[in-house]
DNA sequence: TCGATTTTGTTCTCACGTTCACAAGCTCCT
DNA sequence: AGGAGCTTGTGAACGTGAGAACAAAATCGA
């Protein structure tokens, strides 16, 4: 505890037992690895063919394995179940997480469909939406439950992880009563800055950002040098239809 | 050409007319700001008012938007409609890309019904499918058509992004088509590392590997020192059900 | 016109992440 | 037993990203 000061300038001051965040989350991606290895009857694997599976390159994956023990063998390589079982244990998909998911339209939907969620270690307990034309409606082995029965749902499951499918609209109002029911991570669909409460995690999944972001690495790819000619004032006559009421930063 | 050995030392090797890849991916999150906010008739933000709408702090926005050029005013901010088409611009959003999405499972129903497709400058053009009874249904104003069709379709509507909706096992294939077929950015929901030859974009959207990272994260929160108790060896006797034929490394 | 005030654009420093390269350590063969 | 041959784990160099802090530039009021 007091030896808090006496932290020494030596390594990148790796974090009392703390896993650097890039590192976090390759994790799942070597998991997801070392499962197909296994599932292919394959009992040992050395860090480059690790790497090959996981799509990285095997000094990074070295370094990676390294922050959460010795787990390999040198001159031999690594025994696939062991580290499987020890990267699950470390990410803690041993256990079972408990999962809601609010806003059951066409995402909600195809999210409560996803057969065994991807990967074992979450359960969905509950399909919650406002609209009371939804309630009531079973999809798979679930029926979808109202809202209103969130506070009781989470203390019921001790569900820690919210999902969110709602439209942007609704999404903060949402997440803060997720928050309050006492959920601490959340898993944002939908297209708005969710803002959280130190202690609670959020994660977003975007799918018109990533486009976006491939969009412009393609006009870099095909227009090269025929961007659009740099127009310093486009037309901004006309596009902006709004009456700029009270527009304007401070008052 | 020549020129390149006598890169300077000077800036962080500022990419020529490069932007950092960091600062790509949170473009869209400020066009997104932008137009919020000209949608509620703001005229004028300064760089704390859409740090504040954007979710990050206001130092990093400034330099974000110093590299596509000096779109602001000092002690006055930034003209909202001026700034959202610059950002499109770099973006390249103020084209229209042609998108088709393979795989059309509940994923790809729930994204062809995605309205809008989130943000304007994205046109779906086809939703494919290799399964005899899906091709032909309606989906909104589309139909679905068969995966054979993908390299004309993809000539004739000289599309660029694919989206990969299948399950995983065939991802791989689909990836190779479209890559045959002369899309250059691709989109994958499918648990698995695509491949791609050099010159292809590719990102990956994916929803299990994000919800295991949000459960280390609460595993640190809950259990603290409740870890499973680092077995060193666990019941490994058994769970290795598979042969273990041609297991191991060389041949 | 000039100074006070505001806010941008940029520089500098520090932290984080990636990659290289190699010593340490294990197995296998003779 | 001992050496040859691999493969891991890690120290060090390098590159990228984040944030603090400040000089430059614009507006506004007197």
């Amino acid at each position: 505890m007091t030896r808090a000061s006496s932290r020494r300038p030596g390594p990148p001051t790796r974090t009392e037992r703390g896993i650097p965040e890039a590192t976090v989350a390759r994790l799942p991606v070597y998991l997801r690895a070392l499962t197909a290895l296994s599932d292919s009857g394959i009992a040992t694997a050395s860090s480059e063919d690790l790497a090959t599976a996981a799509g990285v390159n095997s000094a990074k994956l070295r370094k990676d394995l390294s922050y959460l023990g010795s787990y390999g063998t040198r001159g031999v390589g690594y025994d696939v179940e062991y580290l499987r079982y020890q990267i699950a244990r470390e990410i803690g998909v041993t256990q079972d997480w408990a999962v809601v998911i609010v806003g059951i339209g066409n995402l909600g939907h195809a999210l409560a469909n996803y057969s065994g969620f991807g990967t074992r270690g979450f359960r969905i307990v509950a399909l919650l939406d406002a609209d009371p034309n939804l309630v009531g409606e079973r999809i798979g082995d679930m029926e979808v439950r109202d809202f209103a029965e969130l506070e009781a749902i989470v203390k019921a499951d001790r569900v820690s992880i919210g999902v969110i499918t709602t439209p942007a609209g609704p999404a903060q109002e949402v997440c803060d009563r997720l928050v309050a029911a006492g959920v601490t991570s959340i898993l944002n669909f939908a297209p708005v800055v969710l803002s959280v409460p130190d202690g609670v995690d959020i994660r977003k999944v975007d799918l018109s950002i990533e486009l976006q972001i491939l969009a412009y690495h393609e006009q870099r790819k095909s227009g090269e040098a025929a961007l659009p000619e740099v127009p310093e004032l486009p037309a901004m006559n006309g596009l902006t239809d709004l009456p700029s009421v009270g527009g304007g930063v401070g008052a």
